[in-house]
DNA sequence: ATTGCTGGTAATGTATACAAAACTGGCCAT
DNA sequence: ATGGCCAGTTTTGTATACATTACCAGCAAT
């Protein structure tokens, strides 16, 4: 029953999986504000793991970088400013982009209808008086996975796994009104219509224009910075 | 005398940056094909250390997707068809793109003082009789680096690191024949024009072709598979 | 006062031992 | 014969101890 899209700290899943996710909530949540070192044994400490799987989730966070390098080697969280966020976005527009136009030329019939079927969820989680917000994030990052995985390029799935930053999604999506949501869901309608014509120009330029608006939604929503 | 731009076993290097090196040239040299198992104690009796460098290595590896993890969790040597190459291709010519679009904003007289100095270096190196391949390979490296370093952005050189697979550009460029190598000059000499005049779209074209034109060398070059 | 050294301290890098999980082969029941 | 299950073995995951390197404070010399 329970979504778990997100999924914070999992119990179930390995040492390593728990301090990746632990680390990165303490970042996002603001609790290790930029600069501060990030220290294998402390962190080991917080977690309850040994260094070990301390030292692989740092690892990960380095390479989506979370984490920076200092020049003795040692880790910091990093500094996200504005345009590293514009940055994030103008990648996820091209990369996203570019696998919707892989999704239209390679969809099945069963990966369209499963399409179909997650975006009706998407419309009736905003068609109620209050959206359901959760619900659509989870159903909104579903939609995008198939996408995902119908553009068949493991490349392209590990690439985009460190730039689609739920965290960011859901600040963007609390301060979406019900309109913006409605628009989200007409725009995934769109995409559909142009995966079932195999039109990957099409699908790459709705795409684009989908998470492009999703930048300028997140820019209206933050303060300044 | 060999040149090492690739560099396969830099001895003074930590022990996992050998164990990355030597895998990776195990798996590029072809010594471990498609499908072999990578079994972390096997490699490091190879390489000289203990599995803990060896472990890291691999997490970068996997990452690049020279390895691909089994259902089990084992990692085996990834399979890259010409699907795949093309794949490689179609993403740096996009991100390549995209950093020639930000170099060209941002490029520095200095930069750029820098770039015409290489080009020249790449110019010289093919002007002889016999071209100098591996001069050549060497300095083109060094002008994407310097186009990625102008772009100013951390991310963007991160992705691009696992994707710029000097051995492929190897293959590819020992079958080049002068005229293309004099080509891909006067590509460079183009990128450096874009870049003085600040055109962020005429820069990326220019390297978006510039790739491009790279992928279909490479597959004329390439038997089948 | 500032620069450069130097020793101690604290962090990361590496090795190794142990725990847990996954594969393999063979046996048994059908 | 075939499919599923169980024990042995192999392999990865984790913990911990040790080695090495970077950091920092304090002092000395200019």
């Amino acid at each position: 029953m329970p979504d778990n899209t997100t999924s914070a700290s999992n119990a179930a899943a390995s040492a390593a999986d728990r301090a990746y996710a632990e680390i990165r909530g303490l970042i996002l949540a603001g609790d290790a504000s930029p600069g501060t070192p990030l220290r294998e044994e402390a962190l080991a400490d917080i977690v309850g793991v040994s260094r070990t799987p301390v030292r692989d989730a740092l690892r990960r966070l380095e390479v989506e970088l979370y984490a920076v390098r200092t020049p003795g080697g040692r880790l910091v969280v990093a500094d996200w400013d504005s345009d590293d966020v514009a940055e994030i976005f103008a990648l996820r527009a091209m990369l996203e982009g570019h696998a919707a136009a892989r999704a239209a030329r390679r969809a099945t019939p069963a990966q369209l209808a499963e399409l179909r079927h997650c975006n009706a969820a998407i419309e009736a989680a905003v068609a109620i008086e209050q959206p359901d917000v959760a619900r659509f994030l989870a159903e909104n990052r579903r939609f995008h996975d198939i996408i995902l995985s119908a553009s068949a390029s493991a490349r392209l799935s590990t690439m985009l796994a460190g730039l689609v930053e739920q965290p960011i999604v859901r600040r963007t999506a609390t301060r979406y009104d019900r309109a913006d949501l409605a628009r989200s869901a007409h725009e995934h309608r769109q995409l559909i219509q142009a995966f079932a014509a195999h039109d990957e120009d099409w699908a790459r330029a709705v795409m684009t224009a989908h998470i492009r608006r999703a930048l300028h939604a997140f820019q209206d929503a933050t303060p300044s910075k």
